[in-house]
DNA sequence: ATAACTGCAAAAGTTTTGCTCGAGG
DNA sequence: CCTCGAGCAAAACTTTTGCAGTTAT
């Protein structure tokens, strides 16, 4: 759960961390890495799916109570102005965050009935637009496909496992 | 620009107007399409582009001065809920909404550089994505690309057409 | 010593709601 | 008439900002 491997610092496939990640652009622009920023950060790298800022400041808060609101949307700010972070629309235009490491297209699914979001993997859907964008005039930068849909096993049981899990 | 056509009451290949579609939805319920809801029909069914609450406002009022933005928050919510409206998420999380009409798929371009919103024709996207969303448990409802992007023509000239146009 | 960071409280936006009056079927 | 809708003003949120004390270099 913690680093692990990455002995030396010679070899080349040692994939950054988001935390990694973030701490160098962080001092590259003349920041720090502080204690808060640190926790906010692992929080997200953590994180199985996205956040709110409320969720966001509850897990950070767990680690360091002091923690405010006014951190965590500078630090959302910061990642997300570096492209660190992707922003994901939930139900009723709640705004969810989640790192975005290195893809540049990412695909979501809200479910209608209990608002989670689960990630759909595609690799080919920057590709296949990339023709369509051109022709509009525009380079690409990122892409996310956003579903809405309803829950097969609610319609069919009544009754949801995804349901049961926090938002 | 107004209606035209459509003299028999028999033919099914009449494609309903979106003033007609909300007129039928609002009866429906009860409800009445009244002069305000009418005229904010009207310039979503006229627009060009996607819209914010305020530019909508704006719209409204050039018709009708007196028009509130309670009334257009109420009329958006009523629109949404009734699946005639798509939202989309502009720069900084800024909501806009255009006509949904008919279509469950819709693609969008938001420039970076100036914060336009353009529309993408791909047809095939929602058929392509279904064996993906069936796979993770859930049934499409609604489905929506979003792209940013920079403009090539700025980025080559200095200058962008679009860009001179009203946002 | 200097520059940056944090929490707090206030401010700024945006969207929603309660209320009362007016309009419409 | 009696219901539904509209505007106004206030409330409710979410996000941003100014400030003053604190921390790290």
């Amino acid at each position: 759960m913690g680093e692990m491997a990455s002995g030396g610092q010679s070899a080349e496939q040692a994939p950054p961390s988001f935390v990694e990640l973030a701490t160098r652009i962080l001092e590259s622009s003349g920041a720090r890495m502080t204690v808060v920023r640190r926790i906010l950060c692992e929080v997200l790298q953590n994180a199985e799916h996205s956040m709110s800022s409320d969720q966001l400041l509850t897990e950070a808060k767990k680690r360091d109570p002091l923690i405010s609101m006014s951190s965590v949307y500078r630090t959302l700010k910061f990642l997300s102005d570096a492209e660190l972070l992707r922003q994901i629309d939930g139900l009723d235009g709640e705004r969810r965050f989640e790192k975005a490491d290195l893809k540049t297209a990412a695909s979501h699914i809200v479910c209608r009935d209990c608002g989670i979001v689960v990630s759909l993997s595609d690799p080919c859907l920057a590709i296949r637009e990339t023709p369509a964008i051109r022709a509009e005039g525009f380079h690409r930068e990122r892409i996310s496909l956003r579903v809405e849909a309803k829950c097969t096993e609610l319609a069919e049981t009544g009754d949801c496992k995804r349901r049961n899990r926090a938002k």
